[in-house]
DNA sequence: GCCAACGTTGGC
DNA sequence: GCCAACGTTGGC
């Protein structure tokens, strides 16, 4: 089982917002990043565990917990010209984009505020503190241990 | 709202 | 295939 973590703007798309979704599940779609489709693609797996990290907002931070409950499949979005992601490069033969489906798991006691992982030095390699505008990040069961014990979370 | 970082595009 | 221009992200 792999670590992972995931960027949204919340004003776009919120953790209380995969919370209210039927089953709590939600397609990650949308991603325009050939790195992170990389990841959605090949490497992220059912039953991964991801950091939901709100950016974009006076105090950016991990929320919560969720899992990964689909593999990489097309994105469909990039095939719709009504989305907003439409991509006219992509075919159902050459889908380009990927997506995952993801379901919620539970809040983090106290939210990880992208302050205090910058304070801590084990939590210097993460790519979220080298200013990566990567919107899908891989995560270490060290960096995850830390924030989960930062985020109150010692019970898990 | 500013602006630095950085990924993508396209002319050559 | 280089690289300048451009667009987007996201912290502040």
């Amino acid at each position: 089982m792999a670590y992972w973590l995931f960027k949204t703007e919340p004003g776009c798309f919120s953790f209380y917002d995969l919370k209210n979704r039927p089953d709590r599940t939600e397609p990650w779609d949308g991603v325009r990043n050939f790195q992170a489709r990389n990841f959605l693609r090949d490497t992220v797996k059912v039953g991964d565990r991801v950091l939901f990290y709100h950016s974009n907002i006076p105090e950016p931070a991990v929320v919560g917990l969720a899992e990964i409950v689909r593999s990489g499949y097309p994105d469909t979005t990039a095939l719709n010209p009504d989305s907003e992601h439409f991509d006219p490069r992509a075919s159902v033969d050459k889908p380009i984009w990927y997506m995952v489906d993801l379901r919620y798991l539970e809040p983090l006691q106290q939210i990880v505020t992208l302050e205090s992982i910058k304070q801590t030095p084990l939590l210097a390699g993460m790519p979220l503190v080298k200013r990566s505008r990567l919107s899908i990040q891989p995560v270490t069961a060290d960096e995850w241990r830390i924030i989960l014990t930062m985020g109150g979370m010692k019970g898990i």
